[in-house]
DNA sequence: TTGTAATTGCAAGTAATTTGCGTTTGTGAT
DNA sequence: ATCACAAACGCAAATTACTTGCAATTACAA
């Protein structure tokens, strides 16, 4: 997929696009994998006060442009709502690979339909383990 | 499931079974849901102070006593160690549903061994949703 | 009963996130 | 172009969840 326009899709949404908004969507877009919060204000202090980030996250959380991921670390993680798909988290390194299964998919909305009394809207999966790299140097 | 003796449970891990771990394990057994860490803190303010509460639930989690879940809130929570499970949450009251399925987790596994460069060790799996009564009262 | 390491609680500290509020800025209307 | 106004901003301060240092206490094995 190619990067889209940011600016469309901001002011689409009803937003301002203004720069730190669009550098967020940029950074994100290219990254490709969740971010964690500090690691983007970080790289973004530049055009973007720490407060205004976590409001510019709570907001195009709201309109699905972006999507939290919670990955089992005292910070949140941030990512490009994209297709649907799920997280391998290496729990030395901290390394995310993204995976994707319809097999799964299916599995997990037949579970969820066998709930009683419940209406399944959205499910979050993270593999945890550790990767090639981090069992080859323990 | 009867209800453990949570004096054996603690000496057994090597722990001392003071009336404050007691209290939490006793506390955790009879919730039988993952309990957010300040409701827990709340419930045993008389017999644990939250410094100790962290400390314990740290401890209890290495040694598999307890888990941690997250469940997207600001909070942690914990349950205790029982069978694999996985949780319904309903996002406008809260309520949690352990659900199982042996075919979901098979699927989980097989997926894991797909991933390359990565060895699965754990997975969590929490579906979002609304109970009934939070649906019929919307 | 007693020694000792495990456990506790107080006081203080830190990291992530939120809120209040006055200022700036993007954007649609003139 | 420029104006008007809500949206977005940034500073300062507060809050929440959680952690650390340390001296006092306590469970429990000997």
């Amino acid at each position: 997929m190619s990067q889209p326009n940011f600016k469309e899709v901001l002011q689409g949404a009803g937003f301002k696009a203004t720069p730190g908004r669009l550098a967020l969507l940029e950074l994100l877009w290219v990254q490709d994998k969740p971010m964690p919060v500090p690691m983007i204000e970080e790289k973004l202090k530049r055009v973007l006060n720490p407060v205004t980030l976590y409001r510019a996250l709570e907001a195009l959380e709201a309109a699905d442009i972006v999507q939290r991921v919670d990955l089992q670390h005292r910070h949140a993680h941030y990512e490009m709502s994209k297709t649907h798909h799920h997280h391998a988290v290496c729990t030395s390194c901290g390394t995310v690979e993204n995976i994707h299964s319809d097999e799964l998919e299916e599995m997990i909305q037949k579970v969820g339909k066998k709930v009683s009394r419940f209406t399944l809207s959205a499910h979050s999966l993270e593999l945890f383990g550790s990767c090639n790299t981090c069992v080859t140097a323990a």
